[in-house]
DNA sequence: AATCATGGCTCAT
DNA sequence: GCCATGATT
């Protein structure tokens, strides 16, 4: 679910651009929200595992994609989701348990010949699945396209991306749908990137240093910013009853402090906050300042623990 | 006024 | 994942 509401609380700071801005540079592309998207195009033969061409039509959005960043001279770095964050687990199972009835009911309204509402169902039955992601792999591969895997969240890995210099493997910008980007620090997120390279961008120095726009991050850091983010409820923590954006912000910017925001809290909400919130929101900020992620220049995750899943290599 | 719960949409014909 | 909307607090 991204962080709740915020990118409609960032609306002031959203600034329509072209991605021809990013001509020459790397950017990185969440796989994930473009897979999505291309997958709407052919929901039915992806979820029937059909034969023929059509299945693979999701490629080709993806692709078109990125030849129109090609086009503008731009660097495309895709990352990939790897293994499931143990804390986001009942998210995930959840998002499973709906996709699963919608497909079952789709196949039922397909047998009773209605071919309308079958179709609307295997719609919002789309997942995103390995061999899905493996097919366009394959294609990266043979277009030289760069690509990482992260070992969990694509977020996080763009994160660090976002955090290296160029001739490191590090990216200038991230183009995603989700939120989550903004929590975990990146400094600039194409969001809602259209087939003509139209988006919304936020850029974090100018969300810091802008004197003009309202609600203000003026007295706001990284640290403070990624506070109000996990108050107002996240992937990994559930808001307190009863706060949402607004009031997250409201009390970064008042005290400035977190444990001094979580004293006022457990004051004021004692009756419905949790007993054991002041830590799980530590872990919880601790989890996007220090996301897991694949380093590709020490070939080894940098938190290694857990490691059931592949180790994938990059494509330089 | 802000939060919460629900339902519709992402492609492309 | 996002967004809009109406009920709820």
């Amino acid at each position: 679910m991204g962080i709740k509401d915020l990118l409609r609380f960032m609306k002031p700071h959203i600034e329509p651009i072209h991605i021809k801005k990013y001509a020459g540079k790397r950017v990185g592309i969440d796989a994930y929200s473009w897979l999505h998207k291309g997958a709407y195009s052919c929901s039915m033969e992806l979820s029937l595992n059909m034969e023929g061409e059509k299945k693979f039509q999701y490629l080709n959005y993806f692709m078109h994609q990125i030849n129109l960043l090609r086009h503008h001279k731009i660097i495309p770095v895709v990352v990939f989701d790897g293994g499931n964050i143990p804390c986001k687990a009942t998210t995930e199972n959840e998002r499973h348990r709906r996709r699963k009835a919608n497909r079952d009911l789709a196949m039922e309204k397909l047998k009773e010949g209605n071919f309308n509402a079958a179709s609307e169902l295997f719609q919002r039955a789309v997942s995103i699945t390995p061999s899905t992601a493996h097919q366009l792999i394959q294609i990266l591969r043979s277009e030289n396209i760069e690509f990482v895997v992260s070992p969990y969240e694509a977020d996080a890995q763009l994160a660090y991306l976002s955090s290296l210099e160029a001739e490191k493997g590090g990216i200038v910008a991230v183009i995603s749908e989700d939120s989550d980007l903004l929590a975990y620090g990146c400094p600039a997120v194409v969001f809602k990137m259209d087939r003509y390279g139209n988006g919304e961008e936020i850029v974090q120095n100018k969300v810091f240093e802008s004197a003009s726009c309202v609600p203000s991050f003026q007295c706001f850091d990284k640290e403070l910013f990624t506070g109000m983010c996990v108050l107002a409820g996240c992937d990994f923590l559930p808001s307190v009853p009863g706060i949402g954006i607004t009031k997250a912000y409201s009390l970064v910017s008042k005290y400035r402090n977190l444990d001094r925001v979580l004293s006022i809290l457990k004051f004021e909400k004692h009756n419905q906050m949790p007993e054991d919130y002041s830590k799980l929101f530590r872990e919880a900020v601790a989890v996007f300042q220090h996301a897991r992620i694949y380093d590709a220049d020490s070939k080894m995750p940098q938190t290694p623990k857990t490691s059931s899943r592949k180790a994938f290599a990059v494509s330089r």
